[in-house]
DNA sequence: AAAAAAT
C-alpha cells in the first residue's frame, strides 16, 4: 500500500511525496479512505504513528480553494500543539494553496483576527481563544464541513467539555466529525459519540496501547534521592535530547534550576510562562539549543520533536493516560526511545495502575552509582582532552581519583573534568590544581538531601566558609554540557584558565580539599 | 489533585 493508492488529489500527493512519505501508517491507511467518504471517524493509534496526517490529509483534500469560508476546524488542548498542527497542515496543503491559520491565547488577538480576515480555509485553535473570536464575530463557523478534536479524550474531559460544547453549537449539524487520540477511555468515548453520526471506530493494535519502540523502565527511589539518581542516570544515558516531566509548575521551575546548576542545557515549559517564552523554548529545543526540556503535562501530548531519545518521569503521572502520552514524546516515526519513571515507595500503586492500562510491564532499573556516572563522564572528558591536545598521559590522571573524589566528580560536567585533569598535568603535584567553576546559586532546597537529613546547611553558613563545600555532595555548579554549540566557549575557558594559573599564588589547601583533590570556588572569587 | 484553556 502506497499513499498513491489512497484517493487523494494530485497536489496533496505531491506535498506528501515532498515530505518524504511513501507508505501510509496503519492508522492512515485505515482512516483516510473513511474520512474521504465523509464518514465520522474515531481514530485511535499509538503515539507517533501519524495521526495528524491521518485526519489532516483527507481534510485538506476536501477543501474548496475558491470557497473563502472556514471549512475545517481543528481544536487542540495546548497552544504549542495548535501551532504544530497548523505547521504540518500548511506543509501538506501549500501545493494546493490551502490557507491554514492557528489561533490561541497568550498572543495578540488583533494579529490573529487580521490573519483570519486575509483568508482561512482551515483554523486550528485552543478552546478559549476560539470562543473569544466567535464572540467578537471574527470567526464564523457556519461554513465548517469538518470538525476535528485532536487529543479527543482530553478535549472531552471535564475542564474542556463546556467550551467544546459551546464551540460545537456553532458548527453546522451537517458536518463531518473526526476524533483522534492515542487514548480513548470508554466513558469519554461515549461522550464523544454524542457529537457524531454513526462513527466508525478505528483502533490500531488493540493489544498495545503504548508505542512498541519505547523501552519502558522504572526506578524505585526515595523522594530525597531522586534528583541525584536522575542526573547520574542522565550522565550514563547521554541522551541526545530528553524531556523531564514534573508534577507541578513550581516543581518544573525547581528542576530546571537544579539541572542548569548541574551543567545541563535545560529549559522549562509550563502554563505560567508567557507565550513568547513557551514558543521560544520549544523552538530552541527543536534547534538543539537546549538538550533537556523540563515540562509539566503541557508538553505531554502531541508534540512531535525528532531526536528525543529519553523521557524521564521525574514525578510519576497520577493519570495513567498522561503516562502513555508523555512517553510517546520519544520513539516516534519508527525511531527507538526510552522512558524512565521514578517511583517513590509510597507511589508504587500508581505504577500498578499505569501497567494495568498499558498492559505492559516496565522493567525495574537500579540507580546508577556515582562510579558509573563518573566513568561515563570520564569517557566524554577524555575525548575532549584528546581533541584539544593529544596527550595520552592525561588518561592516567583519572586513575588517581579516590572514592570521595569520584563522588564529587560524578557531579562535574565533562568539561570541568577535562579542565581539572588537564590542570593536573601542568601543575606540580603539591601546588593547587585550579578549576574555575561558575557556581552561581545553591541548588533548590528540595534537591539537597544533606540538608533534608539535617546534616549541614547550605546558603549562608557555607558561604561564610568561603563558599568551599567540597565535602558536601550537593555542590552546585554552572558550566555547560554538550559539545554541539559551545565549542568556542569551551576553548576560551581552557585558555582563560591556563592563563590565570600562570600568575597565581598557591592556595593553602583545607583538609577536605586534600582529601578529594578538588578546589571549588564561587564565581568571581580568587 | 494538577494541568490545560480568554483577558
Amino acid at each position: 500500500m502506497k499513499f498513491t493508492d489512497l484517493q487523494l488529489s494530485e497536489d496533496i500527493l505531491l506535498a506528501v511525496e515532498k515530505a518524504g512519505f511513501e507508505t501510509p501508517s496503519p492508522i492512515q491507511e485505515q482512516t483516510i479512505p473513511l474520512a474521504l467518504e465523509g464518514k465520522d471517524v474515531i481514530g485511535q493509534a499509538q503515539t507517533g504513528t501519524g495521526k495528524t496526517a491521518a485526519f489532516g490529509l483527507p481534510t485538506l483534500n476536501k477543501i474548496d480553494i475558491d470557497n473563502q469560508a472556514v471549512q475545517a476546524l481543528i481544536i487542540a488542548p495546548t497552544r504549542e500543539l495548535a501551532v504544530q498542527s497548523q505547521e504540518e497542515l500548511f506543509k501538506f496543503g501549500r501545493e494546493k494553496g490551502v490557507k491554514v491559520r492557528s489561533v490561541y491565547g497568550g498572543s495578540s488577538i488583533e494579529k490573529q483576527i487580521k490573519a483570519l480576515r486575509s483568508g482561512a480555509h482551515i483554523v486550528v485553535g485552543t478552546p478559549g481563544r476560539l470562543l473569544d473570536l466567535i464572540k467578537r464575530k471574527a470567526l464564523k463557523l457556519d461554513g465548517v464541513e469538518t470538525l476535528i478534536l485532536d487529543e479527543a479524550d482530553e478535549m472531552l474531559n471535564m475542564g474542556f467539555l463546556d467550551d467544546i460544547e459551546a464551540i460545537i453549537e456553532r458548527v453546522p449539524e451537517s458536518r463531518q466529525t473526526l476524533l483522534f487520540s492515542a487514548t480513548m477511555p470508554e466513558p469519554i468515548k461515549r461522550i464523544g459519540v454524542k457529537f457524531m453520526k454513526e462513527p466508525e471506530h478505528v483502533k490500531i493494535a488493540a493489544k498495545e496501547l503504548t508505542n512498541v519502540n519505547v523501552d519502558q523502565y522504572y526506578i524505585r527511589v526515595k523522594e530525597n534521592e531522586k534528583f541525584d539518581t536522575m542526573t547520574r542516570l542522565m550522565d550514563v544515558d547521554q541522551p541526545e535530547l530528553s524531556i523531564v516531566f514534573g508534577r507541578t509548575k513550581r516543581r518544573v521551575d525547581e528542576l530546571t534550576r537544579g539541572l542548569k546548576l548541574r551543567g545541563f542545557r535545560a529549559e522549562g515549559i509550563h502554563g505560567d510562562l508567557d507565550q513568547n517564552k513557551r514558543l521560544r523554548v520549544i523552538r530552541d529545543f527543536k534547534n538543539d539549543q537546549i538538550d533537556v526540556l523540563v515540562a509539566t503535562d503541557v508538553a505531554a501530548r502531541g508534540l512531535d520533536i525528532s531526536g528525543v531519545t529519553h523521557v524521564y518521569n521525574y514525578d510519576i503521572p497520577q493519570d495513567p493516560e498522561s503516562y502513555v502520552h508523555r512517553i510517546g514524546r520519544t520513539g516516534r516515526a519508527g525511531q527507538s526511545g526510552q522512558s524512565i519513571t521514578f517511583v517513590s515507595p509510597n507511589e508504587m500503586g500508581y505504577l500498578a495502575i499505569i501497567e494495568d492500562l498499558t498492559k505492559k510491564r516496565m522493567k525495574g532499573l537500579k540507580p546508577a552509582t556515582a562510579q558509573e556516572a563518573f566513568e561515563a563522564k570520564k569517557k566524554v572528558a577524555l575525548k575532549k582532552i584528546e581533541r584539544e591536545m593529544a596527550d595520552e598521559t592525561i588518561r592516567s590522571n583519572f586513575d588517581k581519583f579516590k572514592k570521595d573524589a569520584v563522588k564529587l566528580a560524578a557531579e562535574f560536567t565533562p568539561e570541568e573534568l577535562a579542565l581539572y585533569v588537564l590542570s593536573l598535568t601542568v601543575q606540580d603535584p603539591d601546588s593547587l590544581p585550579e578549576v574555575e567553576i561558575a557556581r552561581e546559586k545553591p541548588l533548590p532546597f528540595k534537591f539537597a538531601p544533606g540538608q533534608a537529613k539535617g546534616k549541614g546547611g547550605r546558603g549562608g553558613r557555607d558561604r561564610d566558609r568561603g563558599g568551599r563545600r567540597d565535602g558536601d555532595r550537593n555542590r552546585d555548579r554552572g558550566g555547560r554540557r554538550g559539545d554541539r554549540n559551545d565549542r568556542n566557549r569551551r576553548d576560551d575557558k581552557f585558555k582563560r584558565d591556563n592563563r590565570r594559573q600562570d600568575n597565581k599564588k598557591p592556595h593553602q589547601r583545607t583538609s577536605s580539599e586534600k582529601k578529594t583533590g578538588f578546589v571549588i570556588r564561587n564565581k568571581g572569587e580568587r
